[in-house]
DNA sequence: AATATATTGACCACGCTGGTCACTGATGAT
DNA sequence: ATCATCAGTGACCAGCGTGGTCAATATATT
Protein backbone atom coordinates (compact mmCIF):
# COMPACT_ATOMS: atom_id res chain seq x y z
CA UNK A 1 0.00 0.00 0.00
CA UNK A 2 1.90 3.37 1.53
CA UNK A 3 5.67 1.12 0.77
CA UNK A 4 5.16 0.98 -3.50
CA UNK A 5 4.37 5.17 -3.16
CA UNK A 6 5.57 7.21 -5.58
CA UNK A 7 8.87 7.99 -3.74
CA UNK A 8 8.38 11.93 -4.05
CA UNK A 9 4.82 11.51 -2.72
CA UNK A 10 6.30 8.71 0.01
CA UNK A 11 8.81 11.56 1.21
CA UNK A 12 6.42 14.10 1.94
CA UNK A 13 3.89 12.27 3.92
CA UNK A 14 7.08 10.91 6.16
CA UNK A 15 8.87 14.32 5.45
CA UNK A 16 5.46 16.15 7.09
CA UNK A 17 4.64 13.41 10.06
CA UNK A 18 8.72 13.43 10.61
CA UNK A 19 8.09 17.42 11.01
CA UNK A 20 5.17 17.51 12.89
CA UNK A 21 6.16 14.44 15.26
CA UNK A 22 9.73 15.95 16.21
CA UNK A 23 8.54 19.31 18.14
CA UNK A 24 5.45 18.35 19.90
CA UNK A 25 4.47 15.61 21.73
CA UNK A 26 2.49 12.25 20.65
CA UNK A 27 -0.93 13.86 21.48
CA UNK A 28 -0.57 17.65 20.45
CA UNK A 29 0.71 15.99 17.15
CA UNK A 30 -2.31 17.36 14.26
CA UNK A 31 -2.53 14.62 11.30
CA UNK A 32 -4.52 17.60 10.08
CA UNK A 33 -0.91 19.38 9.67
CA UNK A 34 0.33 16.55 8.40
CA UNK A 35 -1.95 16.45 5.64
CA UNK A 36 -1.59 19.49 4.91
CA UNK A 37 1.87 20.25 4.55
CA UNK A 38 2.22 16.56 2.85
CA UNK A 39 -0.02 17.87 0.34
CA UNK A 40 -2.49 14.99 0.66
CA UNK A 41 -5.92 13.84 1.67
CA UNK A 42 -6.95 13.18 5.32
CA UNK A 43 -8.78 10.00 3.81
CA UNK A 44 -5.85 8.61 1.99
CA UNK A 45 -3.61 9.21 5.20
CA UNK A 46 -6.13 7.23 7.11
CA UNK A 47 -6.25 4.45 4.45
CA UNK A 48 -2.45 3.96 4.57
CA UNK A 49 -2.15 3.91 8.40
CA UNK A 50 -5.43 3.47 10.00
CA UNK A 51 -4.97 5.57 12.46
CA UNK A 52 -2.81 8.44 13.96
CA UNK A 53 -1.11 5.53 16.35
CA UNK A 54 0.20 2.71 13.92
CA UNK A 55 1.71 6.33 11.74
CA UNK A 56 3.27 7.07 14.83
CA UNK A 57 4.86 3.81 15.44
CA UNK A 58 5.37 3.37 11.87
CA UNK A 59 7.41 6.42 11.38
CA UNK A 60 9.59 5.29 14.19
CA UNK A 61 10.36 1.81 13.07
CA UNK A 62 11.25 3.33 9.77
CA UNK A 63 13.36 6.10 11.50
CA UNK A 64 15.30 3.46 13.66
CA UNK A 65 15.61 1.15 10.53
CA UNK A 66 17.60 4.55 8.65
CA UNK A 67 19.59 5.22 11.10
CA UNK A 68 20.87 1.96 12.14
CA UNK A 69 21.35 0.52 8.25
CA UNK A 70 22.86 3.94 6.70
CA UNK A 71 24.36 5.60 9.61
CA UNK A 72 25.91 2.91 12.80
CA UNK A 73 26.38 -0.26 10.19
CA UNK A 74 28.13 1.36 7.56
CA UNK A 75 31.12 2.33 10.38
CA UNK A 76 34.51 0.92 9.79
CA UNK A 77 35.19 0.31 13.52
CA UNK A 78 38.11 -2.15 12.79
CA UNK A 79 41.17 0.21 13.12
CA UNK A 80 39.90 1.64 17.00
CA UNK A 81 40.17 5.03 15.32
CA UNK A 82 38.14 6.78 17.66
CA UNK A 83 38.61 10.68 15.39
CA UNK A 84 38.33 8.22 12.71
CA UNK A 85 34.89 6.80 13.60
CA UNK A 86 32.97 9.70 14.86
CA UNK A 87 33.94 11.34 11.42
CA UNK A 88 32.27 8.75 9.80
CA UNK A 89 29.32 9.11 11.93
CA UNK A 90 29.18 12.42 11.31
CA UNK A 91 29.07 12.51 7.68
CA UNK A 92 26.66 9.60 7.42
CA UNK A 93 24.19 12.00 9.71
CA UNK A 94 24.83 14.49 7.41
CA UNK A 95 23.76 12.79 4.39
CA UNK A 96 20.49 11.35 6.07
CA UNK A 97 19.92 14.82 7.67
CA UNK A 98 19.53 16.15 4.03
CA UNK A 99 16.91 13.66 3.07
CA UNK A 100 15.28 13.66 6.43
CA UNK A 101 15.80 17.06 8.24
CA UNK A 102 13.85 16.11 11.44
CA UNK A 103 15.17 12.96 12.03
CA UNK A 104 17.13 13.90 15.00
CA UNK A 105 14.21 15.88 16.69
CA UNK A 106 11.81 13.49 16.35
CA UNK A 107 14.29 10.87 18.03
CA UNK A 108 15.29 13.20 20.52
CA UNK A 109 10.92 13.65 21.18
CA UNK A 110 10.65 9.75 21.57
CA UNK A 111 12.86 10.04 24.55
CA UNK A 112 10.70 12.72 26.35
CA UNK A 113 7.45 10.86 25.16
CA UNK A 114 5.19 9.43 28.51
CA UNK A 115 1.78 9.80 26.57
CA UNK A 116 0.36 6.15 27.75
CA UNK A 117 -0.96 5.75 24.74
CA UNK A 118 2.43 4.81 22.49
CA UNK A 119 4.81 4.69 25.52
CA UNK A 120 4.56 0.70 25.94
CA UNK A 121 5.07 0.15 22.11
CA UNK A 122 8.09 2.74 21.91
CA UNK A 123 9.64 0.38 24.48
CA UNK A 124 8.78 -2.46 22.95
CA UNK A 125 9.80 -1.49 19.81
CA UNK A 126 12.99 -0.42 21.11
CA UNK A 127 13.79 -3.64 23.31
CA UNK A 128 13.68 -5.76 19.62
CA UNK A 129 16.07 -3.73 18.35
CA UNK A 130 19.07 -5.33 18.29
CA UNK A 131 21.33 -3.07 16.76
CA UNK A 132 21.44 -0.36 19.63
CA UNK A 133 24.15 -2.94 21.28
CA UNK A 134 26.32 -1.65 18.31
CA UNK A 135 25.13 1.68 18.67
CA UNK A 136 27.81 1.12 22.10
CA UNK A 137 29.88 -1.04 20.76
CA UNK A 138 31.49 1.60 18.22
CA UNK A 139 32.89 2.69 21.33
CA UNK A 140 34.27 -0.08 23.24
CA UNK A 141 37.18 -1.74 21.47
CA UNK A 142 38.96 1.58 20.67
CA UNK A 143 42.62 1.88 20.13
CA UNK A 144 43.70 4.10 23.12
CA UNK A 145 47.42 4.00 22.27
CA UNK A 146 46.27 6.16 19.46
CA UNK A 147 45.79 9.32 22.17
CA UNK A 148 49.13 11.00 23.35
CA UNK A 149 49.68 9.21 26.96
CA UNK A 150 47.90 12.13 28.85
CA UNK A 151 44.28 11.25 27.23
CA UNK A 152 43.79 7.71 27.77
CA UNK A 153 41.05 7.25 29.55
CA UNK A 154 37.01 7.75 29.35
CA UNK A 155 36.48 10.84 30.50
CA UNK A 156 38.88 12.47 27.23
CA UNK A 157 36.42 10.07 25.05
CA UNK A 158 33.14 11.47 26.25
CA UNK A 159 34.56 15.10 25.56
CA UNK A 160 35.46 14.45 22.01
CA UNK A 161 32.13 13.02 21.52
CA UNK A 162 30.24 15.85 22.60
CA UNK A 163 32.92 18.05 21.02
CA UNK A 164 31.92 16.29 17.60
CA UNK A 165 28.33 16.13 18.24
CA UNK A 166 28.29 19.62 18.77
CA UNK A 167 30.18 20.29 15.62
CA UNK A 168 27.41 18.32 13.78
CA UNK A 169 24.51 19.69 15.09
CA UNK A 170 26.15 23.23 14.37
CA UNK A 171 26.65 22.16 10.52
CA UNK A 172 23.01 20.57 10.06
CA UNK A 173 21.86 23.92 11.11
CA UNK A 174 23.52 25.35 8.64
CA UNK A 175 22.36 24.05 5.74
CA UNK A 176 18.96 23.14 7.48
CA UNK A 177 16.32 25.28 4.85
CA UNK A 178 18.37 25.90 2.20
CA UNK A 179 18.23 23.57 -1.29
CA UNK A 180 21.44 21.79 -0.93
CA UNK A 181 23.33 22.24 -3.64
CA UNK A 182 26.34 19.20 -3.88
CA UNK A 183 29.07 21.87 -4.01
CA UNK A 184 27.59 23.73 -1.00
CA UNK A 185 27.37 20.17 0.99
CA UNK A 186 31.32 19.36 -0.23
CA UNK A 187 32.01 22.97 1.63
CA UNK A 188 30.19 21.83 4.70
CA UNK A 189 32.58 18.66 4.32
CA UNK A 190 35.58 20.75 4.19
CA UNK A 191 34.87 22.55 7.62
CA UNK A 192 34.13 19.32 8.99
CA UNK A 193 37.63 17.93 8.12
CA UNK A 194 39.07 21.29 9.30
CA UNK A 195 37.51 20.73 12.89
CA UNK A 196 38.36 17.11 12.79
CA UNK A 197 41.99 18.24 12.23
CA UNK A 198 42.39 20.25 15.05
CA UNK A 199 41.05 17.40 17.51
CA UNK A 200 43.43 14.97 15.90
CA UNK A 201 46.13 17.40 16.49
CA UNK A 202 45.27 18.26 19.99
CA UNK A 203 44.75 14.28 20.82
CA UNK A 204 46.22 12.01 18.91
CA UNK A 205 50.01 11.30 19.21
CA UNK A 206 51.63 12.92 16.26
CA UNK B 1 0.89 42.56 42.30
CA UNK B 2 2.47 39.51 41.01
CA UNK B 3 6.10 41.09 41.91
CA UNK B 4 5.37 41.40 45.52
CA UNK B 5 3.90 37.39 45.81
CA UNK B 6 5.05 34.82 48.26
CA UNK B 7 8.65 33.87 46.63
CA UNK B 8 7.51 30.27 47.04
CA UNK B 9 4.50 30.75 45.11
CA UNK B 10 6.10 33.26 42.74
CA UNK B 11 8.38 30.62 41.78
CA UNK B 12 5.81 27.68 41.51
CA UNK B 13 4.34 29.73 39.26
CA UNK B 14 7.62 30.67 36.94
CA UNK B 15 8.62 27.41 36.96
CA UNK B 16 4.88 25.96 35.53
CA UNK B 17 5.37 28.71 33.23
CA UNK B 18 8.50 27.68 32.15
CA UNK B 19 7.99 24.50 32.00
CA UNK B 20 4.55 24.75 29.72
CA UNK B 21 6.14 27.10 27.32
CA UNK B 22 9.32 25.16 26.76
CA UNK B 23 8.69 22.64 24.65
CA UNK B 24 5.55 23.87 23.27
CA UNK B 25 4.89 26.57 20.85
CA UNK B 26 3.45 29.46 21.99
CA UNK B 27 -0.22 28.75 20.51
CA UNK B 28 -0.17 24.99 21.88
CA UNK B 29 1.05 25.57 25.05
CA UNK B 30 -2.30 25.50 27.82
CA UNK B 31 -2.87 27.85 30.61
CA UNK B 32 -4.92 25.08 32.54
CA UNK B 33 -1.52 23.28 32.19
CA UNK B 34 0.29 25.78 33.66
CA UNK B 35 -2.12 26.76 36.59
CA UNK B 36 -2.66 23.31 37.80
CA UNK B 37 1.20 22.39 37.71
CA UNK B 38 1.24 25.67 39.79
CA UNK B 39 -1.41 24.56 42.21
CA UNK B 40 -3.09 28.13 41.52
CA UNK B 41 -6.51 29.13 40.02
CA UNK B 42 -7.07 30.12 37.21
CA UNK B 43 -8.47 33.14 37.74
CA UNK B 44 -5.60 34.76 39.77
CA UNK B 45 -3.23 33.95 36.85
CA UNK B 46 -5.29 35.90 34.83
CA UNK B 47 -5.63 38.66 37.74
CA UNK B 48 -2.15 38.45 37.24
CA UNK B 49 -0.93 39.07 33.66
CA UNK B 50 -4.67 40.02 32.08
CA UNK B 51 -3.90 37.17 29.32
CA UNK B 52 -1.91 34.18 27.75
CA UNK B 53 0.51 36.79 25.84
CA UNK B 54 1.37 38.95 28.33
CA UNK B 55 2.59 35.79 30.42
CA UNK B 56 4.52 34.81 27.98
CA UNK B 57 5.99 38.06 27.64
CA UNK B 58 6.61 38.63 31.18
CA UNK B 59 8.24 35.32 31.31
CA UNK B 60 10.66 36.22 28.72
CA UNK B 61 11.81 39.30 29.96
CA UNK B 62 12.71 37.71 33.22
CA UNK B 63 14.53 35.12 31.92
CA UNK B 64 15.99 37.68 29.74
CA UNK B 65 17.01 39.42 32.77
CA UNK B 66 18.10 36.72 34.94
CA UNK B 67 20.40 35.30 31.88
CA UNK B 68 22.14 38.80 31.67
CA UNK B 69 22.57 39.56 35.49
CA UNK B 70 23.17 36.29 36.81
CA UNK B 71 25.45 35.01 33.83
CA UNK B 72 26.54 37.03 31.68
CA UNK B 73 27.59 40.60 33.64
CA UNK B 74 29.07 38.38 36.26
CA UNK B 75 31.63 36.43 34.26
CA UNK B 76 35.11 38.46 34.73
CA UNK B 77 36.89 38.98 30.87
CA UNK B 78 39.91 40.85 32.43
CA UNK B 79 42.14 37.97 31.45
CA UNK B 80 41.06 37.31 28.29
CA UNK B 81 41.56 33.67 29.34
CA UNK B 82 38.87 31.52 27.09
CA UNK B 83 38.83 28.56 29.31
CA UNK B 84 37.86 30.21 32.46
CA UNK B 85 35.49 32.25 31.14
CA UNK B 86 33.67 29.40 29.61
CA UNK B 87 34.15 27.50 33.01
CA UNK B 88 32.58 30.79 34.83
CA UNK B 89 29.88 30.79 32.42
CA UNK B 90 29.24 27.13 33.15
CA UNK B 91 28.99 27.47 36.25
CA UNK B 92 26.63 30.35 36.52
CA UNK B 93 24.36 28.04 34.07
CA UNK B 94 24.07 25.51 36.70
CA UNK B 95 23.50 27.76 39.38
CA UNK B 96 20.52 29.10 37.24
CA UNK B 97 19.11 25.75 36.10
CA UNK B 98 18.72 24.55 39.68
CA UNK B 99 16.23 27.12 40.58
CA UNK B 100 14.52 27.10 37.02
CA UNK B 101 15.31 24.31 35.41
CA UNK B 102 13.56 24.85 32.26
CA UNK B 103 15.46 28.57 31.18
CA UNK B 104 17.63 26.81 28.56
CA UNK B 105 14.41 24.84 26.82
CA UNK B 106 12.23 27.73 26.91
CA UNK B 107 14.85 30.46 25.52
CA UNK B 108 15.44 27.53 22.72
CA UNK B 109 11.94 27.37 21.74
CA UNK B 110 11.45 31.47 21.66
CA UNK B 111 14.16 30.80 19.05
CA UNK B 112 11.99 28.52 17.26
CA UNK B 113 8.65 30.87 17.89
CA UNK B 114 6.68 31.93 14.36
CA UNK B 115 3.31 32.64 15.79
CA UNK B 116 2.55 35.95 14.81
CA UNK B 117 0.85 36.77 17.68
CA UNK B 118 4.21 37.56 19.77
CA UNK B 119 7.03 37.02 17.47
CA UNK B 120 6.80 40.81 16.87
CA UNK B 121 7.21 41.43 20.35
CA UNK B 122 9.91 38.79 21.16
CA UNK B 123 11.72 40.89 18.20
CA UNK B 124 11.19 44.27 19.67
CA UNK B 125 12.24 42.69 23.68
CA UNK B 126 15.37 41.45 21.77
CA UNK B 127 16.44 45.01 20.39
CA UNK B 128 15.74 46.71 23.01
CA UNK B 129 18.39 44.03 24.90
CA UNK B 130 21.69 46.18 25.84
CA UNK B 131 23.64 43.33 27.25
CA UNK B 132 23.39 40.67 24.24
CA UNK B 133 26.16 43.07 23.03
CA UNK B 134 28.14 41.51 26.07
CA UNK B 135 26.93 37.86 24.93
CA UNK B 136 29.44 38.48 22.34
CA UNK B 137 31.70 40.46 23.73
CA UNK B 138 33.01 37.79 25.90
CA UNK B 139 34.80 36.23 23.40
CA UNK B 140 35.95 39.74 21.22
CA UNK B 141 38.87 40.11 23.54
CA UNK B 142 40.25 36.97 23.85
CA UNK B 143 44.25 36.44 25.05
CA UNK B 144 45.55 34.06 22.28
CA UNK B 145 49.14 33.79 23.52
CA UNK B 146 47.68 31.51 26.30
CA UNK B 147 46.78 28.64 23.51
CA UNK B 148 49.54 26.55 21.80
CA UNK B 149 50.73 28.13 18.76
CA UNK B 150 48.82 25.60 16.45
CA UNK B 151 45.47 26.35 18.04
CA UNK B 152 45.53 30.26 17.74
CA UNK B 153 42.53 30.78 15.60
CA UNK B 154 39.14 31.26 15.26
CA UNK B 155 37.55 27.25 14.39
CA UNK B 156 39.91 26.10 17.74
CA UNK B 157 37.39 28.92 19.90
CA UNK B 158 34.69 27.59 17.92
CA UNK B 159 35.14 24.22 18.65
CA UNK B 160 35.79 24.73 22.80
CA UNK B 161 32.98 26.60 22.68
CA UNK B 162 30.86 23.53 21.69
CA UNK B 163 32.89 21.35 23.78
CA UNK B 164 32.04 22.68 26.79
CA UNK B 165 28.33 23.39 25.66
CA UNK B 166 28.22 19.86 25.42
CA UNK B 167 29.54 19.45 28.77
CA UNK B 168 27.34 21.78 30.28
CA UNK B 169 24.56 20.26 29.02
CA UNK B 170 25.57 16.73 29.92
CA UNK B 171 25.65 17.75 33.58
CA UNK B 172 22.88 19.55 33.77
CA UNK B 173 20.91 16.50 32.33
CA UNK B 174 22.51 14.24 35.46
CA UNK B 175 21.10 16.62 37.79
CA UNK B 176 17.80 17.48 36.25
CA UNK B 177 14.61 15.87 38.20
CA UNK B 178 16.74 14.79 41.37
CA UNK B 179 16.52 16.94 44.23
CA UNK B 180 19.77 18.82 44.44
CA UNK B 181 21.50 18.28 47.46
CA UNK B 182 24.77 20.68 47.80
CA UNK B 183 26.96 18.04 48.29
CA UNK B 184 25.41 16.61 44.98
CA UNK B 185 26.35 19.80 43.07
CA UNK B 186 30.04 20.02 44.52
CA UNK B 187 30.10 16.38 43.02
CA UNK B 188 29.03 18.09 39.73
CA UNK B 189 31.28 20.53 39.87
CA UNK B 190 34.48 18.12 40.64
CA UNK B 191 33.25 16.87 37.23
CA UNK B 192 33.71 19.73 35.51
CA UNK B 193 36.61 20.90 36.67
CA UNK B 194 37.80 17.12 35.57
CA UNK B 195 37.31 17.96 31.91
CA UNK B 196 37.71 21.74 31.78
CA UNK B 197 41.27 20.39 33.09
CA UNK B 198 41.83 17.93 29.69
CA UNK B 199 40.60 20.77 27.73
CA UNK B 200 43.35 22.92 28.86
CA UNK B 201 45.99 20.20 28.72
CA UNK B 202 45.13 19.78 25.17
CA UNK B 203 45.11 23.70 23.62
CA UNK B 204 47.00 26.05 25.95
CA UNK B 205 50.43 25.91 26.56
CA UNK B 206 52.23 24.36 29.35
C1' DA C 1 -18.81 43.97 62.48
C1' DA C 2 -18.02 45.89 58.32
C1' DT C 3 -15.36 46.68 54.48
C1' DA C 4 -11.87 45.63 51.18
C1' DT C 5 -9.02 42.55 48.93
C1' DA C 6 -7.24 37.91 47.31
C1' DT C 7 -8.59 33.62 45.43
C1' DT C 8 -11.55 30.07 43.60
C1' DG C 9 -13.44 27.08 39.90
C1' DA C 10 -17.75 26.25 37.27
C1' DC C 11 -18.90 28.03 33.11
C1' DC C 12 -18.85 29.77 28.15
C1' DA C 13 -18.46 29.99 23.06
C1' DC C 14 -15.50 28.24 20.01
C1' DG C 15 -11.81 25.96 17.33
C1' DC C 16 -9.47 21.99 16.43
C1' DT C 17 -9.21 16.93 17.13
C1' DG C 18 -8.93 11.92 15.11
C1' DG C 19 -11.55 9.45 12.26
C1' DT C 20 -15.44 8.38 8.62
C1' DC C 21 -17.64 7.78 4.30
C1' DA C 22 -20.33 9.05 0.29
C1' DC C 23 -18.43 10.68 -3.47
C1' DT C 24 -15.13 11.63 -7.69
C1' DG C 25 -11.54 10.58 -11.15
C1' DA C 26 -8.56 7.55 -13.28
C1' DT C 27 -7.23 3.21 -15.20
C1' DG C 28 -7.74 -0.80 -17.67
C1' DA C 29 -10.38 -4.95 -19.27
C1' DT C 30 -13.99 -6.32 -22.07
C1' DA D 1 -18.63 2.40 -24.96
C1' DT D 2 -19.50 0.15 -20.76
C1' DC D 3 -18.37 -1.40 -16.56
C1' DA D 4 -15.58 -2.66 -12.49
C1' DT D 5 -12.00 -1.59 -9.62
C1' DC D 6 -9.71 1.15 -6.66
C1' DA D 7 -6.77 5.40 -5.28
C1' DG D 8 -7.91 9.66 -3.54
C1' DT D 9 -10.90 13.67 -1.83
C1' DG D 10 -12.74 16.75 1.75
C1' DA D 11 -17.10 18.01 4.13
C1' DC D 12 -18.66 16.31 8.18
C1' DC D 13 -19.08 14.46 13.08
C1' DA D 14 -19.14 14.26 18.21
C1' DG D 15 -16.20 15.44 21.68
C1' DC D 16 -12.63 17.65 24.09
C1' DG D 17 -9.58 21.39 25.58
C1' DT D 18 -9.04 26.33 24.73
C1' DG D 19 -8.36 31.37 26.73
C1' DG D 20 -10.90 34.09 29.42
C1' DT D 21 -14.87 35.60 32.78
C1' DC D 22 -17.25 36.45 36.98
C1' DA D 23 -20.36 35.52 40.83
C1' DA D 24 -19.21 33.48 44.98
C1' DT D 25 -16.19 32.66 48.79
C1' DA D 26 -12.23 33.02 51.88
C1' DT D 27 -8.98 36.00 54.05
C1' DA D 28 -7.07 40.38 55.80
C1' DT D 29 -7.66 45.03 57.41
C1' DT D 30 -10.00 48.54 59.62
Amino acid sequence: MFENLDPDKKERILNAALAEFAHKEYADASTNNIVTTAQISKGILFRYFGNKKNLYLYLYKYVRNVIDNEIYSQVDTDKGDLIFILKELGIRKLEVYKRHPDVAGFIAQTKREKSSEVYEDLMSIERERSSQLRENYLFNNLDMTLFKPEFRNENTIKLIRWTLDGCTKELQENYKGQDIQDPAIDELLKDYDLYIDIIRQAFYCR
